[in-house]
DNA sequence: AAGCGACGCAACCGCGGAACG
DNA sequence: CCGTTCCGCGGTTGCGTCGCT
């Protein structure tokens, strides 16, 4: 159907932003809010296009941005976050507050891709290299069956993670723009509590009583308070290499150490135990697919910090955990942060 | 001290889809 | 319903910085 460039392409500037320019949008930002972005340049007096301000404005310039490392809190959540959601990069950003999507897709392309790498760890899959070899040959009609369940499950997940990232958004810029003294449109999310259920909450009492309904319970940042964060693993820091593994830790890394589950928290019990994602990501929902699960003692909350119980269990319980560590995760509100 | 490659980050590009007339 | 415009997302690139030789 024929596209218009986003912008004349002749006289408009490229590049890295000079302070002054950063002023400009800046100050016509606070002035009038950023409404439309393709007018914006034009009445700002920035010879840019409205593309290349919006990216200046989000990811640079917007006062609710935090610059700098990354903790490790924030390490796990995007590597959790990853493994369900994939590349969905602003996803993962309203679960991170104060982090840009696209710093965070840097921080995963530049480090946490090739540290999951070194551990042998698919970073695409979130399994190990070799269990993503052997995933493409299951003829099993059942194997493929519950592939499809897994599939179908996380892909609402996905879009449920994604309408609330929109609300979220939209929950934000009407903050913003409420403290410039311009309140927009009402939307009926606003300082409201939404809650978005997945599908398969509803057959909870089916064949999934143990897991916790990947509900989430979002509450509007307008009203400046939520809960914190929950804390999602425990790390050991440590410089040390580890020949036995075959991981190289380097300067800052971190070795991922843990007991189980505990309050909540996924803990692994040593570097590989970081194997067990790529599995439980496929085996976790399957085998919640497959069980019975009505074993109270599998909820997370009972959880034995152990978490060796032995044998096959074992794998059971991890992967299940995992997943419950990533659904809780989903369930923790991103708008609890204070944007502004 | 200079050269060179690796790395990290900011910014650009192209596409998909929502919104609107 | 269709065509057009605009926004936002994800992939990619380019350049500055750092560290090694």
């Amino acid at each position: 159907m024929g596209r218009s460039p986003c912008c004349d392409k002749v006289g408009l500037k490229k590049g890295p932003w000079t302070p002054e320019e950063d002023q400009k949008l800046l100050a016509y930002i606070e002035e009038h809010g950023c409404g439309s972005w393709r007018g914006l340049p034009a009445k700002a007096g920035l010879q840019r296009c409205g593309k290349s301000c919006r990216l200046r404005w989000t990811n640079y310039l917007r006062p609710d941005i935090k610059r700098g490392k990354f903790s490790l809190q924030e390490e796990q959540t995007i590597i959790q976050l990853h493994a369900l959601l994939g590349n969905r990069w602003s996803a993962i950003a309203t679960h991170l507050p104060k982090r840009t999507d696209n710093e965070i897709k840097n921080y995963w392309n530049t480090h946490l891709k090739k540290r999951l790498a070194k551990m042998g760890i698919d970073p695409v899959t979130h399994k190990p290299k070799s269990d993503a070899l052997l995933s493409g040959t299951g003829t099993d009609a059942h194997q493929s069956k519950n592939a499809a369940n897994l599939s179908h499950m996380a892909q609402w997940e996905s879009a449920r993670l994604e309408a609330e990232a929109r609300l979220v958004r939209e929950s934000k810029l009407r903050t913003f723009q409420h403290r410039l003294g311009r309140p927009t449109i009402a939307s009926s999310a606003s300082a409201a509590q939404l809650v978005l259920k997945s599908p398969w909450n509803s057959v909870s009492n089916a064949g999934f009583g143990d897991l916790e309904s990947p509900k989430s319970t979002l509450t509007s940042s307008e009203n400046g308070i939520g809960p914190s964060p929950m804390p999602l693993a425990e790390f050991t820091g440590t410089a040390s290499a580890s020949s036995e593994t075959g991981i190289i830790k380097q300067e800052g890394e971190h070795e991922w150490k843990g007991l189980g589950l505990s309050n909540n928290s996924l803990l692994f019990t040593d570097p590989t135990s970081i194997h067990e994602i790529g599995n439980a990501m496929e085996d976790g929902f399957i085998n919640l697919l497959l069980n019975d699960s009505t074993d109270p003692s599998l909820s997370d909350s009972g959880k034995d910090s152990d978490g060796n119980s032995g044998g096959s269990d074992y794998h059971c319980e991890d992967n299940k955990n995992y997943w419950n560590s990533i659904l809780d995760l989903v369930n923790s509100s991103p708008s609890d942060s204070p944007m502004f």
